[in-house]
DNA sequence: TGGCTATTTGGCTATATGGCCAAATACGAA
DNA sequence: TTCGTATTTGGCCATATAGCCAAATAGCCA
């Protein structure tokens, strides 16, 4: 790979890497909604505090959610809304898989 | 996480996932251009072929390209080219992380 | 068929990640 | 200041991944 394009790369890579777990799509997902405090990230995920801590300091590193403390909880919040917008180009892959995956037994039988 | 909501986000994670690398991303970019083989995706990238045969098969795994033979070469197309539109927002996160960065340092300095 | 090239697979190592626990820290409120 | 709750950090283990090399496989073409 050309040297200058690689820095490029490395940072968008990031950025999908910190979104590329199950609960922190969740946690995405929700905070869109409405921004949210680790303890009730907590209860949605339904694992260890320290592991929500950890995924929010992924997603914040990557810069896609802030945080402010609000009396003596930290709410968080998505930074870039449009970072949403991928879903449907996600599951639009997945459709394609599922078909892919039903002509392929369709296919097998005969 | 409510258990029947854990397959889908897992689904979802695994797109991402199979994105979330420098090469891949690069490769993926490329593909929407123009179908390619392995041999000349191995040249863009500059690693070693086992590596990008990997990186394929973990693209096609995830449901993000296909190929085909044609004479003794394999060829790789994107399947669905709507990822790409990923990256306009992904670029979006990465120039508020820049901006927030700048004013950190100016914070700094006074 | 047999050779040749393109591609994949297996094996190995180094590194990163997720998850849990325990401990540390941060900070508002009394 | 001191307490108590919310959050983060460190340590540990198990697992996954990237990359390289060597070897195996696949399938075109003479």
């Amino acid at each position: 790979m050309k040297e200058s394009l690689r820095p490029r790369y490395e940072a968008r890579a990031k950025i999908l890497k910190a979104m590329a777990h199950p609960s922190r799509l969740l946690m995405i997902e929700e905070l869109q909604k409405q921004e949210r405090c680790v303890n009730e990230l907590t209860e949605m995920i339904g694992t260890d505090t320290s592991t929500v801590s950890k995924h929010l300091s992924v997603l914040k590193n990557a810069g896609l959610v802030a945080d402010d403390r609000r009396a003596n909880c930290i709410y968080y919040r998505l930074r870039c809304p449009c970072i949403l917008d991928f879903m449907g180009c996600v599951e639009e892959v997945l459709s394609a898989n599922a078909e892919d995956h039903k002509k392929m037994m369709k296919s097998c039988k005969k």
